[in-house]
RNA sequence: GCCGGGAUGGGGUAGCCUGGUUAUCCUGUGGGACUGUGGAUCCCUAGACCCGCGUUCAAAUCGCGGUCUCGGCCCCA
């Protein structure tokens, strides 16, 4: 038997339900909020995520050479892709740009719980707009997606890396020379970070508030303490958001993310039932553009881990209605199997789930499957109806039945 | 890349330590009891020891290697 690549899932009907369901959710959402969906390829040149991420993510991604002698890999992530598509293409369409797109990507890494190789994300991005509102508009739609799949223990966390970076500069670290700390703060290696600081010639007490600061999390009075144009735009962002009813949201100074093309705000959700891998969203404000070769531009994205997302509705026990059909059509002699079909044609032409014996199964097990598909109605089809031109409709939750002239049929399944 | 658990019909499991006839039970699949009425019950049927090598008269069971998986570390764009 041949198994499945390590770090891969097949998915069954049951398992396809739910996540179409929930697929479908977030797109709607999106839309609603104003985004387009764009779609990339699933491969890419490998030299977009090096560009991105920095020669070393090649360990860590599916990376080959095609036939053609092509440096060649299965997208890790879509936010590269996106960039690179609205550089060669969308730089004409009117901004604020608000795209979004779902799709799976690949890693090559160990995997675990809520880990695979093969992974789906949604995300977003606002491309060409350096504003608050911008930012507000981007954590507003994660949010919202959030609150709509009904999942309720997880946290939204904000900051900015501005903050640190004006602290830093503050004291005489600035551009580039700051990128090594803010790594290190990043993966909250205190001592390390400490080590760099010092070699730049910084003061203990200009280092105790770089690192007292990473620490700030709670409330937006957090920041209350906070001095310099960072801390007002986080408000700023926080405010906006407040206004179009978001609540569930915090400060967390901590969120650094020490890569070079972060700009500014900075967000993470994470949902703790899930365990190590609990973050199910990332984002923050960045200026990729001009590492693929266009000009500088604004823009803001987060992606959201699907996979992830579902487990932790799973965890929280989220009901989910299974869709089931509408109608089960029984023949219950081989005489009336050609008119079972007429009516099953009629009713999907009409727009009404249906579905047919084809095993030629007696009625009683006909009815049984139909249960067990989860069918609302069956449609019992012999040689009385025959007669009257007309079928029997039987409820399946409450079990009664009525005589319904064929042609009506339609129009009563559709109440 | 590292550490530790695990893999038995489609799903869930017993058996493994202490090797020995036809591999347990539940559920699900197909058929029947019930040739015009499901969810209950009963009967029948089909269906499994992850792969390879080794030890042994004999391996689901013991040993080695591999694959996959679960939990954690590293990483996490």
């Amino acid at each position: 038997m041949i198994q499945r690549p390590r770090g891969t899932r097949d998915f069954g009907p049951e398992e396809m339900e739910v996540r179409r369901h929930f697929e479908d959710m977030m797109r709607k959402e999106a839309a609603l909020h104003g985004f387009r969906e764009v779609a990339t390829p699933i491969f890419e040149h490998t030299e977009l995520f090096t560009l991105k991420s920095g020669p070393g993510v090649v360990e860590e991604i599916y990376a080959f050479q095609d036939k053609g002698g092509r440096e060649i890999c299965l997208r890790p992530e879509l936010t590269a892709s996106v960039m690179r598509f609205f550089i060669s293409d969308l730089t004409n369409l009117p901004r604020p740009l608000k795209l979004f797109y779902f799709g799976q990507c690949f890693r090559y890494e160990r995997p675990q719980a809520g880990r695979y190789r093969e992974f789906f994300q949604f995300g977003a991005e606002i491309i060409g707009s350096p504003t608050p509102e911008t930012d507000a508009e981007a954590i507003g739609l994660a949010a919202a997606i959030l609150e709509r799949t009904g999942l309720r223990d997880y946290r939204i966390r904000i900051g900015h890396i501005g903050i640190l970076r004006e602290m830093l500069a503050r004291a005489g670290v600035s551009g580039d020379a700051a990128l090594p700390i803010l790594q290190r703060l990043d993966k909250k290696e205190y001592p390390e970070a400490e080590a760099l600081m010092a070699q730049a010639g910084m003061g203990r007490e200009a280092i105790d508030g770089v690192i007292a600061t990473t620490q700030v999390t709670g409330p937006i009075t957090v920041l209350d303490g906070v001095q310099g144009p960072a801390g007002a735009y986080i408000r700023e962002v926080y405010d906006i958001l407040q206004a179009m009813g978001f609540s569930n949201l915090s400060v967390d100074l901590g969120v650094v993310r020490g890569l070079a093309y972060y700009t500014g705000m900075v967000f993470e959700v994470d949902a703790p039932k899930l365990g190590a891998e609990k973050q199910i969203c990332g984002g923050g404000s960045y200026s990729l553009s001009e590492l693929f070769g266009g000009e500088k531009v604004f823009s803001t994205g987060f992606a959201i881990g699907f996979d992830r997302t579902l487990l932790a509705i799973q965890a929280e026990g989220v009901e989910f209605v299974r869709p089931g059909i509408t109608a089960y059509v029984v023949p219950v002699t081989d005489s009336a199997r050609m008119r079972a079909f007429q009516v099953v044609g009629m009713l999907r032409r009409a727009g009404v789930s249906a579905d047919v014996d084809i095993m030629r199964r007696g009625v009683g097990k006909s009815l049984r499957y139909a249960s067990s598909i989860n069918a609302k109605y069956a449609v019992i089809v012999g040689e009385k109806e025959l007669e009257s031109d007309s079928v029997t409709l039987r409820d399946m939750a409450s079990g009664e039945q009525s005589l319904v002239r064929a042609e009506e049929l339609p129009k009563r399944l559709k109440e």
